[in-house]
DNA sequence: CAGCTTCATGCAGTTTTATGCTCTTTTCAG
DNA sequence: CTGAAAAGAGCATAAAACTGCATGAAGCTG
């Protein structure tokens, strides 16, 4: 390893910087090289490898990026996907998966579904492999290939601008809609649910997106775990009346509870 | 930089990359070529075979990839095509690769793109891993997948609706192009191209989507390898003068030679 | 300012992970 | 049917991660 001046550009004394501005200049590594090993970054900032472990796993909670065995790559570039095969209608016994389970046993047969990206929502997708006759539209590219091909007469995607991370097109409205769909019963994930700002969401584009979904449907289905209970998330979809049905997996505190009676929200408790 | 010369771009330096990141690399490979072989990723990413093994078979596990005897097929291909053996690879090598690599020697930095589904298609794609700055909208699912991201200033997928063979959406043209974009340059990979009919593919409203991607762009570059000189798929797009640049394997015979040279269509043949 | 807490850091010991090597078994092509 | 290539099963090793703990700086409190 070289003792000072490194090649690339803003990398130069690395040493003595504050601990937030290493962790703010270690994203901007990472981001810049793609990936980073740990030995590498304690030899560039003079720190112990335990140290940057340390970092690496606050960042990694953060989403700032990805932890791996020996480093750290970009957030987007690690492959995260679960298994497209039908197989897990038997396995897994996590609250995501009780929540999907409890979300496909509210789809019948020959509804038209509308369904947006989100580990939840894909999770519940891959349950509906009993139904039949199913229309399904959805902004997420990953979708397609694990709904069970059986219970879909017709998958529609929508276009838009892909956004990487999440494996969904988020668009301009116009040309998402541009169909004019109306459809039985939106999927809906979101990233958070508070009595006092209502349903939020990780992007503005993503809760627009959102928001327009369930003008469409004659039913909002909305899947959030209970880890979501009372946090709100950057951007506002809109109040919890705006939903028709909450599944989730445990039942909400006094006050969340409170404001969904109030709004008419039907609460369904996924069963251990 | 490299003592290795790498076969495509976008696969540089692929050594000491990270084991989760190079996991994630070769999801990415094998998606974009569709199938590859254990030996061959080991020289790619300077590691022992025992190692890509454990890797695919981890990969598969996970349904990523599906793992066949010598190698690893994309998830998908399995069921849907007739691949016994990893012997594709080689043809492979020959026609589609170097096709590929001659398209994307066209593409300069900068362009906007629009490219329609097939295999051929898809490998020019990832091969443009040292462009930048590109602006892609594509029907091909997949794409956004193998797309080297560095490459890509945004990538805008059509929505319509999801023929699962393929992999890629179909649209009533509407609901496709609502946005009216223009595009620098088209890269269609066709069924079959003749002197009499002109150029086609397998179903209708591929044709149709071929057709209207073709009218948007300035310029129209079309990938077919030479087994399809001659052949006339179901649907008929348009005449050969539709096009303006046809990139192939081998010199066309005389009387496509003819008909191309009267259309006035730039003929590439890429190098062996 | 003394005393307390909090935080960041580094160190040592243990556990886990990743990798390559060898040997045997299986698979595939001619 | 046979030989070569690939896969599988152990095994050894080095690197990385995890855990608990000690240290010292910084900040807060009365």
């Amino acid at each position: 390893m070289n003792d000072r001046q490194d090649a690339a550009a803003g990398e130069s004394d690395l040493r003595d910087t504050l601990p937030a501005k290493r962790r703010a200049e270690l994203v901007r590594l990472v981001r810049a090289r793609g990936q980073v090993t740990v030995t590498e970054l304690a030899a560039l900032f003079d720190i112990s490898v335990d140290t940057v472990r340390r970092d690496l796993d606050q960042l990694a909670e953060r989403g700032l990026l990805a932890r791996t065995h020996g480093g750290a790559v970009a957030a987007g570039d690690l492959v995260t996907q679960d298994t497209p095969f039908i197989d897990r209608l038997v396995r897994q016994k996590g609250a995501k998966a009780r929540i999907a389970r409890a979300a496909a046993a509210l789809i019948g047969d020959g509804e038209t579904l509308l369904i947006n990206g989100g580990s939840t929502t894909r999770a519940a997708a891959a349950e509906l492999g009993l139904r039949r006759n199913l229309t399904i539209v959805t902004n997420n590219l990953a979708l397609p290939q694990i709904l069970p091909p059986d219970a879909c007469r017709d998958v529609y995607v929508m276009g838009g601008h892909y956004r990487h991370e999440a494996q969904v097109t988020l668009g301009e409205v116009r040309f998402a809609f541009a169909a004019g769909i109306n459809v039985d019963t939106a999927l809906i994930g979101i990233g958070g649910i508070s009595a006092e700002r209502g349903l939020s969401t990780t992007s503005i584009a993503e809760a627009v997106m959102i928001s327009e979904m369930m003008k469409v449907a004659r039913r909002s289905v909305v899947l959030v775990d209970s880890s979501k209970f009372g946090h709100d998330s950057f951007a506002t979809i809109g109040p919890l009346a705006r939903m028709h049905v909450l599944v989730t997996d445990e039942a909400p505190g006094a006050e969340l509870a409170a404001a969904l009676a109030e709004s008419q929200v039907d609460v369904v408790v996924a069963p251990g």
